[in-house]
DNA sequence: AACTGACACAACCGCTCTGGC
DNA sequence: CGCCAGAGCGGTTGTGTCAGT
């Protein structure tokens, strides 16, 4: 038994709309308002369905719309406020006067992404990719952990590589030291980026190296030994990772133009990762329930989903606040 | 010039939520 | 309380454009 559809679709047309379309169900919902999409393509003199209508209307025919570039300033916003809700388009968009949660979302999906990817950050949690490895790896024994890294390296390894050799990284600007110890055949080349095999095996190495390392390391009082330090700065199993990536272990800066904590103050600079695991809370959390369908046998929706749905804040670790946000980010009224 | 792949954006699909009855 | 229609939302797909070969 299939779902109703929402209109006939034998009667309406798809695809693109044409100017003449957009200008009839703009003046149509000029003097008529938005009522009743059901309603709007009939009297409008549309072979439109309702929906389409509405999605024509609210993602680019609303005259408060914005139609251009993202600038820095909404870009951070998305990702501050992903890092905090999620995929939850229409609460960032609800952040970003003129933007819907289509533009947010595409945007998010064919450039943000790939500028975290490629800062060595993962798009989902917001940690950095060398975070996730080890943290994964405390929850195992070790001999779990070596097959978790022999599998990790098979997918990882070629994700790693793709940003190391074709992917232009501003890992560090102009004046950075070359990727892992010095070794300058690490170093991205602008000039010939197409790398040889001994860099891919040293790429290799350095990962496996880092790994291993981890691995090996003892636990540190039955708590996870490839955390922070108690002063935030990273363990050695991490520090073998965050060779790969200095600029991921010590406070990267989003624009990739210098790293440290000497930066700007920018919330970019200061909130996404600043050598401590500090969005990991509220990361993890959504991992546990935002981001994820439940795939819990009982067929119940995870808590956190529903907790997240709902706008319930208390999902989010107290102590890892990251910025301020509106209470009406907080406590979303949809 | 033709082809191809990557990319960005628009549009659609189907599930979920909400409010009225 | 349950049902239904309308609307909202996020994921996915389609399509046009452009750069590289």
């Amino acid at each position: 038994m299939g779902r109703i559809p929402c209109c006939e679709k034998d009667n309406v047309k798809r695809g693109q709309w044409t100017p003449e379309e957009d200008n009839k169900l703009s003046s149509y919902i000029a003097q008529h308002g938005t009522r009743n999409w059901r309603l709007i393509p009939k009297n409008a003199g549309l072979q439109r369905c309702g929906k389409s209508c509405r999605l024509r209307w609210t993602n680019y025919l609303r005259p408060d719309l914005k139609h251009g570039e993202f600038s820095e300033s909404e870009e951070q916003t998305i990702v501050k406020l992903h890092s905090v809700v999620g995929n939850r388009w229409s609460l960032i968009a609800a952040q970003l006067p003129g933007r819907t949660d289509n533009d947010v979302k595409n945007h998010w999906n064919t450039k943000l992404k790939k500028k975290l990817s490629g800062m060595g950050i993962d798009p989902v949690t917001h940690k950095p990719f060398s975070h996730l490895m080890a943290e994964i790896a405390t929850t195992l024994a070790p001999p779990q952990v070596a097959h978790l890294a022999e599998a990790a390296l098979g997918c990882f390894k070629d994700e790693m590589l793709h940003l190391l050799t074709k992917k232009r990284i501003d890992f560090a600007g102009p004046a950075a030291p070359a990727i892992g110890t010095g070794d300058p055949r690490l170093a991205y080349n602008a000039a010939d980026p197409t790398p040889n095999n001994d860099d891919k095996e040293d790429t290799v190495q350095k990962i496996k190296l880092g790994l291993s390392r981890a691995i090996m390391q003892e636990p540190n009082n039955g708590k996870a030994w490839a955390m922070m330090g108690p002063a935030g700065e990273p363990s050695d199993a991490l520090a073998g990772m965050c060779d790969m990536y200095p600029t991921v272990g010590d406070g990267f800066r989003y624009d990739g133009t210098a790293y440290g904590n000497d930066g700007d103050g920018s919330a970019w600079s200061q909130s996404l990762c600043t050598g401590s695991t500090c969005t990991g809370g509220a990361a993890e959390q959504q991992g546990g329930g935002m981001q994820e369908k439940d795939e819990d046998d009982d067929g119940e929706e995870a808590e956190g989903g529903k907790a997240a749905r709902k706008g319930d804040t208390s999902m989010f670790a107290s102590d890892c606040v990251l910025w301020d946000l509106s209470d009406d980010l907080m406590n979303p009224i949809v």
